[in-house]
DNA sequence: GTTCATTACGGATTCCGTAAGGATG
DNA sequence: CATCCTTACGGAATCCGTAATGAAC
């Protein structure tokens, strides 16, 4: 058994069972790659892939198992390659974070300057994505870090740590009737036409609730993935806003009024997700310190070790969030 | 990074870092392995091993951790290997079972002779060791089960599965004082030369502390590592027996008497270990299920997805253990 | 002087690419 | 007929054993 045959078929099984594709993304040869798997299941003794004809259709039940078991084996062998890289130099290495665009946009510009300037060998990647590519990125071992609001639960290889809590604020046009009311209600609001975010993406599931809950049906006229697209068409007059109140510099929305709705929807809480069983770096440990203070490395190694996901929430149960 | 390197270092970490002695075990050269070793030291661009000129002296600090990584990569290769055989065929493979002499002697034979009825093409292979050793077998996976009443808890990559409940009996020859009592108490006892098993051997800490809790001194004059041996030297008359209490067979030690001991010594309970991330066959768990009836694949499926100690014992806290 | 790891070297094996072949939809 | 996996084959790299070298205890 060879380490690369393991990669092949973890990679194949990611690939749609198409090994051609497989081996344009790894840059080798689709021959070298069947080779290998045939090498592999013979040594087994039994077939990962089932095969029609020429096609492989589906994975064996064995297969299944075994894959995972590989893709476990595969994580490892990068855990020894970040440890071996520590252990030379403790200020080099990458960092590959996946993230939404209001984090990217609004919240992680303050941390990432303050670690480029800790850690100016360090090599910094962010990915951009919808909070299940972001998830499963993470989930993967793509990315080292994910930071999101929604979906990184999901996967239950990832450990996640609540970061901080933050409300929305409703987007006007100056002069917009809302802006008399001394407090913006539900009902006032969803006699406007709303534009917001796609649901899924930030903290958009909080906001149907609250809806829900008084059996109001909002009239969403427009939804985006992004604050600032959804500011643009505010500022058309194509509706009201409802977005996250970090997103709202009365700087440069000079045109736009923004009014406090933490009464009317739930707060959210942003999460950063790691892989359970990744070897973290130092320099990991401290990006994650900067973005919330809360999390010390020793926090996160404890909440890393714990299987249960309700044992890790009963850790960070007494610790008061930020609030932006 | 190959596999083969990874198995290298493993096992020159477990062989007193001497290459040679590790080669011999290997059946291969001893360059061959230092070469590889090289090969690996110089991809990861940090030393595992340090060197005294050319001795290897001791392991660097991420070495350390490289070689743990190692050894849970090794061990998933293993599990996929199982993961094989279990799909290829599921009635043939092999079980190796680590376990003490008084569990080989007297409660595995009827386990053992049952098993092998049902599953002829199973090679089963027994090892007896100290409980140390059978411990320190299971969590390195040279076995795949460990059964004994000491010891297995000191290992955290081990899940310990109580098995049955057992008490301890007095042997004494024909016609010796204490066979007159109606109930002998621990000060009786006392007053008698006393043969029983060596410490850390069948539940022999009960034992002491028992007398200690009563600040009574026995005097030991002979202590074997199994009853078979205790049973000798007290038909020569040196002195009394305390034994397990499934050691004595009416049948064959005619010629000793065993008097009840259930009430003076706490019981001890004998338990079965497993490695918690090996990948277990549907023939060991019925194995286990055989040995311990209250031990079903699906309780012992949940034991091992568990990390904290705990958790696994609160499993069992509603369980009556049979009693032997 | 014995034990032990490294270096040197040669033969066998393995790996991986290109090219051709055959099945599927 | 376009897609996709398998087989065939040859060159390059790797692996592993023996023999020789040199440091440590």
């Amino acid at each position: 058994m060879k380490l690369q045959q393991l990669r092949y078929i973890w990679e194949v099984s990611k690939h749609n069972l198409n090994v051609s594709a497989t081996a344009d993304s790894l840059y080798t040869s689709q021959p070298g790659i069947s080779k290998q798997i045939r090498l592999l299941e013979d040594e087994l003794g039994i077939p990962v892939f089932a095969r029609n004809g020429k096609h492989l259709t589906e994975m064996t039940p064995g297969g299944k198992i075994i894959v995972e078991i590989a893709g476990e084996i595969l994580a490892k062998v990068e855990n020894i390659k970040s440890v071996a890289s520590e252990y030379r130099d403790d200020q080099r290495g990458s960092l590959t974070i996946a993230t939404t665009h209001t984090q990217a946009r609004y919240a992680l510009p303050r941390v990432v300057a303050e670690f480029m300037r800790r850690y100016p060998e360090v090599k910094l990647n962010l990915h951009q994505g919808t909070p299940t590519q972001i998830s499963e990125m993470a989930s993967r071992g793509t990315v080292d870090l994910a930071i999101a609001t929604e979906a990184l639960e999901l996967f239950d290889n990832l450990v996640t740590f609540p970061c901080y809590e933050w409300n929305r604020c409703i987007l006007v046009p100056r002069g917009h009737p809302l802006t008399e009311l001394a407090k913006v209600s539900l009902e006032a609001l969803a006699t406007y036409p709303i534009v917001t975010y796609v649901f899924g993406f930030t903290g958009r599931s909080k906001l149907d609730e609250a809806f829900n809950a008084q059996n109001l049906e909002p009239q969403v006229v427009f939804t985006a993935v992004d604050a600032d697209v959804i500011k643009t068409y505010v500022k058309l007059g194509l509706g009201v806003g409802i977005i996250a109140k970090m997103a709202y510099d009365p700087e440069v929305d000079k045109d736009l009024i923004a009014l406090d709705a933490s009464h009317l929807f739930g707060s959210s809480v942003t999460k950063i997700a790691i892989r359970k069983d990744s070897f973290v770096r130092r320099y990991i440990y401290d990006f994650i310190e900067l973005f919330a203070p809360h999390l010390e490395q020793s926090l996160v190694e404890k909440a890393k070790s714990m299987r249960d996901k309700s044992d890790i929430e009963a850790l960070f149960e007494g610790i008061d969030l930020p609030t932006h």
